[in-house]
RNA sequence: GGGCGUUUAGCUCAGUUGGCUAGAGUACUACAUUGACAUUGUAGGGGUCACUGGUUCAAAUCCAGUAACGCCCACCA
């Protein structure tokens, strides 16, 4: 059997793909097995995925493989978010782009039906892009946060916080796009500096005590929006601000509406540093001020704008103007009343509206909420409560990572997840789109109190009955009722209708189903087998932006709906950067496509470099390559190639022009566009074809290979040992997936298959090619190999299993089996301690050393293939040891004699090796320069003798003796004694040399 | 401004509870070449562990401070 002189990637991701597929070895099923389950973090379905994805989902599949392989019954359960604005957004600016439309044009169902295509087709773009990534999700259960399933967990949830009185209707300031009259959120939203000014006025001080006090007094404050002025409720100035010290609690007059408004202190809001050290408070117009009020609650909110941007009612004289105009008339009004006190012109910073570029508006406005602290006191009997709900929402998922229930990976992040839950704010919930769920509530606008009464009377006495389940939130300051109803049904919604009850246009945050997936994907609200089988699930493997955002809602949700945490484990992946240390971004242009990696390198090599780089404490950088798609040459990407700038580059090598790659929009037909690569996947290349050329020169030499039973104690020396150090890289490599250590993994894995696999045991067995033995060995750690590699890189594994399992159907260490029909359900290896020998290791330790030491007296002399002569003294035991493996010494130094004892005879010119255990001679007549040799002694000599000297001065150090554990005093004693007897050698040398 | 990180070889990163002469990959240099693998092999050079103090017999490691960088959150009347 010979395979091909390279691993070709591509060809092995097609064949095991559509074979894995076929074979279904990646369904699940609830059985009597214990369940591994993990939700895939739902990517949006806005456009392709990116090296974050590829980053995040490798993981995940090594995860979910490893346990396969343990004999979990393992569940990765993929599915897709529909990612509200950001999808909505994407698909407006393409219309907008092709036909010139606004979503207005369109109207909400068609926008809607055209983002559902988009759906559609980005959706099977990205599982296709998983499926590539090799991902072993159960296809089948393939769900999408806006799908019926979904819907219905999300209208179990609400219905259900809204009866128990976690949802309520609040006020909130909204970003307000007056141009389009309606709200956009903030990622909707871009800030630009703009000219603007920092008006200062003054407000007359109200003395009540002595109200005819003819000298008036007045406080200044600086504003940078004047005609906010009619929202004024108080100023404000810093606490401990000995300036206003006195004015604090007083009130002054806003002359304009005569309102009466009171001087409070703030710390948070005044910087005694900024302008005069006071500011007009105007919650309803602006953040800062909004919170202010949240605290000072007495002082009062006043709207001011109508929806298109003029002032309302509330502006007195100035109502209608436009609020730009506004503010031009109350700086002179101000100026006319002698309160105006000057102007500086300023640049400042200023929010505008993605879509209409014009200015945005804070604005108050009513959205939904979800309460998180306290109960939701709405509740009587009967409600279903969780443990620990009176504490409120937020309170029950802190007690669940206090108390160890969920658990991070690493453990450091948990304080982001704490911190944030701990301020414990409310969660707005109600989002101005049309992409979403719609929320679930009528709601009636009554013509007068008692059609408000009569309705409230109704819905307690009849309707609820015939309607299904449903609860109102009456509103009796607006004469307003909300209904929100568990169920449509046929009759529910006419029935609403027609007594003017009317469905919101809002819909709910996308992260508020996407708080459901880890059960709502598993059929909840039903009670499922599934459900009860697979959740909570294992763990939960997401990037650190989204621990608030989404990892705390899930555990917030879940407790409340399900009664139970929704993963035991949160593993939290760093983040991948581009060679400059920025997160890579599509705006930047500083991405990477994974298929473009896939292309060159190949699957396998791309999810190599994705373990390896999964390190404990770092985010890694990954410096990328433009390969010239004219001749191959790489040239280096430059930071100013980022944003696109850079449209054209010419390859220094063939002088051609290219376009650099990246995620650019559309693909340019005039310029090929440049693939991009980075050595990081070389080596993740270079490794599969390492494993496949090894298996391949086992493969060349496994002639009458028969399975049989390995004998520990009688093997080989160097059989020992490989079979030694395979079980202890297989149990190290199992403990550090426990923990999540992937790059460790990686690595103790590449070093036990690269270092000594193929270049000790693999060069040993050479000389072996017919021992029986030795083919079950190489075939028995190959077998491990494959194993061990597998979740890694499947397809290089799951290719050799297949031309293994062709030669060498049965095997293993110690005992030979069968061998599973495919690497993908092949049982995760896992040896006994009694294969473990550490004398043995020790032993080939120290014969690598010697033949290292011989290859480099070899090099330094540009001895290329003379055979040498090579004496060793050293104890009678170390010399036992090395003549079980003279030969291999021989063949791997190419000597032309080896002789080990305790009392062998030094040649008069040899090149020397020191060693604690050993002094080895490499006889080198006439080849010497005595010279040259003699220097390098000397500088070897100086070197040890420094070592010698501090150490010994440490040693003659008595708080040293007397402080330092036993052990650590011995191990220098060693040391010095070691570098004195290997310097007394050195010496005796040198002194031969020079005589 | 608050929080969390990072700073070790030209580059990308390891370095467990402080303890042998600080490691790997890559890049670089030299040599090798038909027998598993040039996606290779052998060897070599390359480090004031960001800086300053402190604790300790002993600091890359612990503590404090400084600087630079990154991310998250808040904010600039």
């Amino acid at each position: 059997m010979e395979l091909p002189k390279t691993f070709d990637a591509k060809e092995a991701q097609t064949k095991w793909l559509a074979h894995w597929n076929e074979k279904n070895y990646f369904r699940s099923e609830p059985d009597d097995r214990e369940p591994y389950t993990i939700v895939i973090p739902p990517p949006n379905v806005t456009g392709a995925l990116h090296m974050g994805h590829a980053l995040n989902n490798t993981l995940q599949d090594v995860l979910i493989r490893w346990r396969r392989m343990q004999g979990r019954n393992a569940l990765w359960m993929p599915g897709t978010d529909h990612a509200g604005i950001a999808t909505q957004a994407v698909v407006e600016r393409l219309i907008f782009q092709s036909e010139k439309k606004t979503r207005h044009d369109l109207g909400r169902e068609e926008l809607v039906k055209r983002i559902w295509e988009w759906k559609d087709k980005y959706e099977a773009r990205i599982v296709e892009q998983l499926k590539q990534l090799g991902c072993s999700c159960d296809w089948e259960r393939i769900r999408f946060t806006l799908d019926d399933q979904c819907a219905k967990a999300v209208r179990e949830t609400f219905f259900n916080m809204f009866r128990d009185g976690y949802i309520y209707r609040g006020k909130r300031l909204v970003n307000w796009d007056p141009h389009l009259q309606t709200s956009v959120a903030d990622d909707e939203t871009y800030t630009e500096d703009t000219k603007g000014g920092f008006w200062t006025f003054k407000y007359e001080v109200i003395d009540e005590a002595r109200p005819s006090r003819r000298e008036k007094q007045y406080i200044q404050f600086s504003t940078t929006r004047p005609e906010t002025m009619f929202g004024d409720t108080a100023l404000c100035v810093h606490p401990s601000d000995e300036r206003y010290q006195a004015l604090i609690g007083k009130h002054v007059l806003q002359p304009l509406v005569n309102r009466k408004i009171p001087i409070i202190a703030d710390g948070l809001l005044a910087d005694p540093e900024l302008g005069t050290g006071c500011v007009k408070v105007t919650p309803a117009h602006d953040p800062n001020d909004y919170t202010c009020w949240q605290r000072n609650p007495s002082i009062g909110i006043i709207n001011i704008l109508n929806p298109d941007g003029t002032i309302n009612s509330e502006g007195g004289a100035y109502q209608g103007q436009d609020r730009f105009k506004a503010r031009e008339a109350v700086v002179k009004a101000m100026e006319e009343l002698g309160l105006y006190e000057g102007k500086e012109d300023r640049v400042i910073p200023l929010k505008y509206s993605d879509r209409s570029k014009s200015p945005i508006e804070p604005y108050l406005s009513a959205q939904w909420f979800v309460r998180m602290n306290g109960g939701g006191g709405k509740a009587e009997g009967g409600g279903r409560k969780a443990e620990g709900e009176e504490a409120g929402l937020a309170q029950m998922a802190i007690e669940a990572v206090l108390s160890d229930r969920v658990k991070f990976f690493p453990e450091r992040y948990k304080n982001a997840y704490l911190d944030w839950l701990g301020e414990k704010r409310d969660w707005c919930i109600s989002r101005q789109l049309w992409w979403g769920h719609r929320i679930p509530v009528w709601t009636r606008k009554c013509t007068d109190d008692e059609d408000y009464q009569w309705q409230i009377t109704t819905w307690k006495q009849t309707r609820n009955h015939w309607i299904g389940e449903c609860d109102i939130i009456p509103d009796a300051e607006n004469l307003t009722i909300h209904v929100c109803i568990l169920n449509d049904n046929s009759h529910s919604i006419p029935d609403l209708e027609g007594d003017a009850y009317f469905r919101s246009d809002e819909v709910l945050d996308t992260w508020f189903s996407s708080a459901l997936w880890p059960y709502s994907t598993l059929g909840w609200p039903e009670k499922t087998p599934e459900l009860d089988y697979y959740y909570p699930t294992s763990t939960l493997c997401t990037s650190r932006d989204i621990i608030t955002l989404w990892v705390a809602r899930m555990v917030l949700t879940g407790l409340y709906n399900v009664g139970e945490i929704p993963f035991h484990e949160v593993y939290v992946h760093p983040k991948m950067l581009d060679g400059f240390g920025e997160t890579m971004s599509k705006s930047k242009g500083n991405g990477i496509d994974p298929l473009d990696i896939i292309e060159l390198y190949g699957t396998d090599a791309l999810r190599y470099a994705m373990v390896n780089l999964a390190t404990e404490t770092q985010d890694s950088r990954l410096p990328v390559v433009n390969v010239c798609p004219h001749c191959s040459a790489q040239v280096p990407v430059k930071q100013e190639h980022m944003y696109m700038r850079t449209k054209k580059l010419a390859c220094p090598a063939c002088k051609k022009e290219f376009r650099p790659g990246g995620p650019w929009p559309i693909d340019d037909t005039a310029l090929p566009t440049a693939k991009q690569g980075s050595d990081k996947f070389e080596l993740g290349r270079n490794f599969a074809n390492k494993i496949w050329n090894a298996t391949r020169f086992i493969l060349m030499n496994l002639e009458g290979y028969t399975p049989g039973e390995i004998d520990i104690e009688t093997l080989a020396i160097e059989d020992r040992w490989i079979v030694s150090r395979l079980a202890t890289t297989a149990n190290r490599v199992t403990e550090k997936l426990e923990g999540y250590h992937f790059a460790e993994v990686a690595k103790l894995i590449y070093d036990f298959v690269w270092n000594e696999f193929c270049d000790w045991y693999i060069e040993m067995s050479k000389s072996r090619r017919s021992d029986p033995v030795c083919q079950r060995v190489l075939v028995g750690v190959l077998d491990g190999i494959l194993r061990l590699i597998h979740p890694i890189m499947p397809f290089v594994s799951e290719s050799l299993w297949h031309a293994l399992g062709e030669v060498a159907p049965e095997r293993g260490l110690p005992f030979p089996a069968a061998a599973e029909e495919s690497c993908c359900i092949a049982k995760w290896p896992h040896y006994s301690d009694v294969l473990i020998d550490v004398g043995t290791e020790t032993g080939i330790a120290r014969m690598q050393e010697l033949v290292r030491g011989i290859r480099e007296i070899r090099n330094r002399y540009s001895i290329d293939k003379e055979p040498l002569d090579v004496m060793v003294r050293c104890s009678a035991s170390v010399a036992d040891d090395l003549a079980a493996l003279s030969p291999f010494i021989v063949s791997l130094g190419q000597l032309k004699s080896l002789e080990c004892g305790p009392t062998v005879l030094k040649p008069k010119q040899a090149a020397t090796l020191v060693n604690p255990e050993f002094e080895a001679y490499v006889a080198l007549a006439g080849l010497i320069d005595p010279a040259v040799e003699a220097k390098r002694l000397e500088k070897q000599i100086e070197q040890m003798r420094k070592t010698h000297d501090s150490t010994n001065a440490k040693l003659a150090n008595e708080s040293f003796t007397s402080k330092a554990p036993p052990e650590v005093v011995q191990q220098q004693r060693d040391l010095v004694s070691d570098l004195a007897q290997q310097m007394k050698v050195l010496q005796a040398n040198l002194a031969e040399l020079l005589s």
